[in-house]
DNA sequence: TGCCCCGTTCGACAATGCTAAACGCTATCG
DNA sequence: CGATAGCGTTTAGCATTGTCGAACGGGGCA
């Protein structure tokens, strides 16, 4: 195993941390959290600082992240080629369906959402890109463990919080309804991570068959199932999406 | 000067240096660059990827951003106070305004857009959270210059790009515009920017009565603009939001 | 006014990351 | 089809660089 550069990784640490933390951390918190000196720790934090990673409050000297990582963050999405093939895709089909659109990838535990295309009334919603989705319990997280390998070593690992009722933990019962996503081309969260919440999500190729990523509907269960069941267009129609995406991205459809 | 970490400054050069090249980066083109050994910029990018924060194309081997700053960057925006304040207020100002609204701080040599609400139509935008804007030529850019010390010294310093025949790039007729904006109290860009765009912005203010952003809106001068000159109750509304929000971070009226 | 805790600075050591050169690989061209 | 050029990667050794422990200064609380 090659060695990384310490003083990154424990500047990365560092950054998860506050990003964790709900409010700003001290110095002497960062410090004894990864169990560094605080002369280290104050080092490692006035360089980020001066490159905009990190920000101090001039009152409390307390530290929070910094606004040099919202820039990188939206040049990410502009570089995104699988974002840029999705976008007109995703349109076309939060108008067919009614519904929210979430396109995501897999990063470290768990789903990024990458893009997001709100439900299509004037009802007031939050865009959600950014945010990180599990992958036991999600349509698009099933979807990318049941044809990402990585992904699926990933879930494996994971502790799989029950989030509703209906949230399946156990493994070998995924592993079952990983094999149905797999055989069916698409995988449900029905009401496994919200109540009243469900969706459907198809799996996107790129020109090497591999699972790049996962586009998917998410809505009230009153309006997305009938008689407990996903309604079938609306399959269809996320299915539909995703095979035009992978086509844009060059996969061959035999 | 104290010294800062050399692994860090590069490791931030690097993301920098990616965030700016259009595609994807070899190693030797982003080596040479900075002017490092090849050796020494393939350990900084295998630390950076492991952490999520670079990822490379396993076809052409070339890097680009990672996710992780996607993810970072969102984080970024959940935890501004001066975001979570303004949210409410920036509703209201699209909805009795009927254009677009945006939130700005000062970040390196520009304004960071940090929070965006769409015009009240239903016409196709794009979410401009996270882009930048000139200080020089834009409502949001003189209103910091105005009233923040060091957004005024990054305007002198920066280079002051012409982007349309309107656009104000002598410094002491800058200046001039500064001492009015500092008296009355708001700012505009009259096709300044864009053709047929115009802006007003309004400065917004800290307890400690400093300049901390800059709320405004953005519209086609058919709209905004009467008899050549913004609207005056369209500026009336940017000031009362920009005095809402200043109150809500403490800042006292008097 | 006293104390305590925090962020910051200092100086010395050695571990750490940097440099230069060589490796294996793929794609290109004669 | 074999040679070449360019790529990303690995290796080894040196000295630069980041790390550490301790001491400093200042703000807030009692």
């Amino acid at each position: 195993m090659a060695k990384n550069i310490q003083s990154l990784e424990r500047a990365a640490a560092m950054l998860r941390l506050l990003a964790g933390g709900e409010r700003r951390l001290g110095l002497s918190d960062i410090a004894s959290s990864l169990g560094l000196a605080k002369a280290t720790a104050h080092g490692i934090l006035r360089t980020l600082q001066h490159e905009g990673f990190v920000e101090q409050d001039p009152g409390s000297g307390r530290y929070q992240l910094g606004a040099e990582l919202l820039r990188l963050g939206t040049t990410y999405l502009d570089v995104h080629e699988l974002r840029a093939r999705a976008l007109v895709w995703t349109d076309d089909l939060a108008r067919s369906s009614g519904e929210a659109v979430y396109l995501g990838v897999l990063h470290q535990h768990g789903v990024l959402i990458v893009h997001h295309v709100f439900r299509p009334d004037d009802s007031r919603q939050v865009l959600e890109v950014g945010a990180m989705q599990p992958l036991h319990s999600t349509a698009l997280g099933k979807v990318l463990a049941a044809t990402d390998p990585v992904a699926h070593a990933e879930l494996v690992d994971a502790k799989r919080e029950p989030f509703t009722a209906r949230t399946v933990t156990e493994l070998d019962e995924i592993e079952r309804e990983l094999d149905l996503t797999r055989s069916q081309g698409y995988a449900t969260d029905n009401e496994e991570t919200l109540e009243g919440v469900a969706a459907v999500a198809a799996p996107i190729y790129d020109r090497r068959r591999l699972a790049v990523g996962a586009v998917g509907i998410t809505g009230a269960v009153e309006r997305v199932c009938r008689d407990g069941e996903l309604r079938p267009e609306l399959i269809a129609a996320v299915r539909d999406t995703a095979r035009s995406v992978s086509r844009d991205l060059g996969a061959k459809p035999f």
